[in-house]
DNA sequence: ACTTGACCTTGACGTGACGGCAATGTTGTA
DNA sequence: TACAACATTGCCGTCACGTCAAGGTCAAGT
């Protein structure tokens, strides 16, 4: 029999961890002394304890091998147990290893330019998504600006504030042609309401505005771009390197949120996330 | 200017994470309602938002950014910062390498057996130790168990109990040969005696103790054997398996820790720790 | 019998980055 | 004016312990 001290440092571990386990009653003394309180462990229950640390060890919590041990568990729980662990650990390791990427173009980063930008491009995933929107198949960025001022104030008033989200531009046309551009404009729809699926809706002009589905996209690269809209080709150009440095490449249609829209305030005190949708260019390391 | 709402589902943050970032310091809203409370957020907010996002995504406390934020730090720091991390991340991925291997034995040992076991393995690291023994370069199992019984009785009684710790046998021979094993055999040493570095002492029956030093060892795999000696080979068979099993080679002379030694109690009351160091196997996948 | 120092006990608080809930106050619309 | 939807602060819980703090116990030496 050994006090709680003398265990311990046979076992390597704390004092306290014994405690710990004692009272979430996962590895009991074999006698308590009542009137002192005192923990007397056996070395018997050494491979007890090491069996706890060596599922500790495997990555299941407490609770788990507290009912592990308590036997009310199948091996073939234990099985799928192990094989979600194994998964998951798997999982954190692909995410760790994007990270290092990631660190590693960081530093590049700052050795190259001497302190660190681009923070401002963000990964994120967006779903399915209502639109109410007019395609100009071929246009100009100047005419699509009065568009936007247009669409902008004369669609809250038709339609009401509630059902609209944010303004909104889809850019169909591959390449950059200043002239030829194949946009959409329009807004997104708020999702509570699911009816008027095909509605159609005449602006002023004479363009029509038909409600369509936007497809969800997994991966899309993101900025905000603040102010006037003829500096937006500083954002593109951020993106750009982001998705050089971390090895992505751009796909489909590119979309413009409009945050704060040019319509509703001065132009240079517009926000507008730029979302690239983007794939892993294959690696060749 | 949007409220907490509006403002956490354009930045697709919690309510909870901006307030809690309020409190922090760490994100402040640009706005409070002196009457209210009510916190208002601008769009322009968004980047420096996500500045703080992207750089929690690195690994980096909320410490780390608030500081790095409050500009601080040198970028020099901040390449240190993430150098750093990456080491960790790296490092948590060789771990969780080995995690998988492990998991992946212990899944196939349930499939080939339809239970757990082998959990009694343990692998630690040992530090150098002194010892206090005699060698016998050419002796069998029997003899080595009088002598045990011998030096266990005699030397505490003789040296005084608190500067040994526990008896233990060290296994020179290579191969097993069941009447020309090299043992030695005595007690190790408490560590804060740290004179008579190079004490003798003799036994009743002549033979020579001498303190030494015992070597650390990096990698041990040790498992605790319970029980009379006898049964003894079967740990031993449970330390290959799992040797084999998790791609292990035993390497340099083996040891046994008497926990409960076979002199203060009955022999199937004995607990000892067997030690192999191991090395591992140059992988072959 | 006393002291000393090492050991043990319970209990409470801290960790990091929030999530969840409760009690209460505010806003905007019908 | 009523009501739903929003906002606030504040507190507890997470997970596996580490780290005190205040006090009780034990063995050895004086």
């Amino acid at each position: 029999m050994f006090r709680i001290g003398e265990f311990s440092k046979i076992a390597q571990v704390s004092g306290r961890l014994l405690r710990y386990y004692d009272a979430l009653g996962l590895f009991k003394p074999t006698r308590i002394d009542l009137d002192t309180g005192y923990r007397y462990y056996s070395a018997k229950q050494l491979p007890e304890l090491n069996r706890i640390l060596a599922l500790k060890e495997l990555g299941l919590t407490l609770d788990q091998i507290a009912r592990l041990i308590a036997g009310h568990i199948a091996t073939d729980e234990i099985r799928g147990m192990l094989v979600m662990k194994k998964a998951e650990i798997e999982q954190t390791l692909r995410e760790e290893l994007t990270r290092i990427h990631y660190i590693e173009s960081r530093i590049n980063q700052i050795d190259d330019e001497g302190q660190l930008q681009d923070y401002e491009v963000v990964l994120k995933s967006v779903p399915v998504q209502r639109l109410i929107a007019a395609r100009e198949p071929s246009t100009t960025l100047s005419a699509c600006r009065t568009l936007v001022q247009e669409i902008g104030r004369f669609l809250p008033a038709r339609i009401g504030g509630k059902a609209l989200s944010h303004f909104a531009m889809i850019f169909h046309s591959d390449l950059w042609d200043s002239d030829g551009l194949d946009v959409e404009l329009g807004f997104l729809l708020n999702s509570n309401l699911n009816s008027d699926m095909d509605m159609e809706l005449a602006l002023p002009n004479g363009k029509m505005m038909r409600v369509q589905e936007l497809p969800a996209v997994e991966t899309m690269a993101t900025t905000m771009h603040l102010g006037i809209p003829e500096s937006g080709h500083r954002s593109y150009a951020v993106l750009g390197r982001w998705a050089e440095a971390n090895g992505y490449h751009f796909v489909s249609p590119s979309r413009e949120i409009f945050i704060q829209p040019p319509y509703s305030s001065a132009e240079d005190e517009m926000v507008v996330e730029i979302q690239l949708p983007v794939k892993k260019t294959p690696e060749q390391d």
